[in-house]
DNA sequence: TACAGATACTTTGAAATTCAAAATAAATAA
DNA sequence: TTATTTATTTTGAATTTCAAAGTATCTGTA
């Protein structure tokens, strides 16, 4: 049992300090080389919110203060992945689009994430697959309760 | 089999995101606030090198420049949390040493984690353990395999 | 309708973090 | 002994982040 905790807990010190890193190495290698695994997880944001990519709720989905996020966005403005567009019913609000050049980079990325969930997904069985699915959402739950 | 792969990858994709914040947030609550997270990871990796708290270890350890551990490790000794002392054999050399107040700190932090396994190791059984414990190494290994 | 306050965002200025390159000091090899 | 390598620190610059102030727009209420 003290083995299983170990692992656990190791995985969640080593693995999880780690995930960043190899992201980065990933984006690095592949063929978007102008772009921060900052900045992915902004386009990722802002493709997965889509109608609700207003920049406040961005701003929250990421942790960071508006203010940040303005000028994250005007960075990735520049480099022409993202657009503004003010919404029409709200003129305060300001609702945020990816580029076509956007929607490539999210995609290269995501494969990152397919394999991943490959590798896990290949030699378990579906009842050992419930087993596994059933834990990550324990922790899930626990990070969610400490939200 | 699509919703587990949705749910394992969102968990990568959530939960892992939120990780920081969560400890960003315990830490906060807790009696030592005056430490952000990546200080407590700093301290959280000197003290389990142990013998091996080389600065150079730990730079690599963490994926940082020696110059960003030097100016990281200087603020934490202004805090009383680190000591540096140069190597008897090899003067070049420097080794860093918590203060009992950072062991307080890790043990503080310690305690994050502690709960983290004890909540998914509570209600599955041992066998059920050896599969999720089982899926986590697959994990890992999918990430040492990309570095 | 008017207008006070609330809301969404941007700008500004400052602090913190990080790194590459140069500098320092010590060990090792030739 | 001297050149080279190694470990760390210092310096200077770039980047990121935020709080506070500023701008524009909307909403509730008299």
């Amino acid at each position: 049992m003290e083995q299983i905790r170990q692992d656990i807990n190791s995985f969640l010190v080593d693995a999880f300090n780690s995930l960043l890193q190899i992201e980065e190495d990933f984006l690095a290698k592949g063929p978007f080389k102008n772009i921060t695994v900052k900045e992915m997880h902004l386009i990722d944001t802002v493709v997965r919110l889509k109608e609700e990519n207003i920049a406040k709720r961005i701003a929250r989905e990421l942790n960071i203060t508006q203010s940040s996020l303005t000028t994250a966005v005007a960075t990735l403005e520049k480099k022409g992945m993202l657009f503004r567009k003010s919404d029409e019913k709200d003129k305060r609000v300001v609702k945020i689009y990816p580029t076509e050049i956007a929607m490539d980079v999210y995609n290269h990325h995501k494969q990152f994430h397919q394999e991943l969930v490959d590798v896990v997904t290949h030699d378990l069985s579906t009842s050992e697959l419930d087993v596994f699915v059933n834990g990550l959402n324990k922790v899930r739950r626990f990070f969610d309760s400490k939200k």
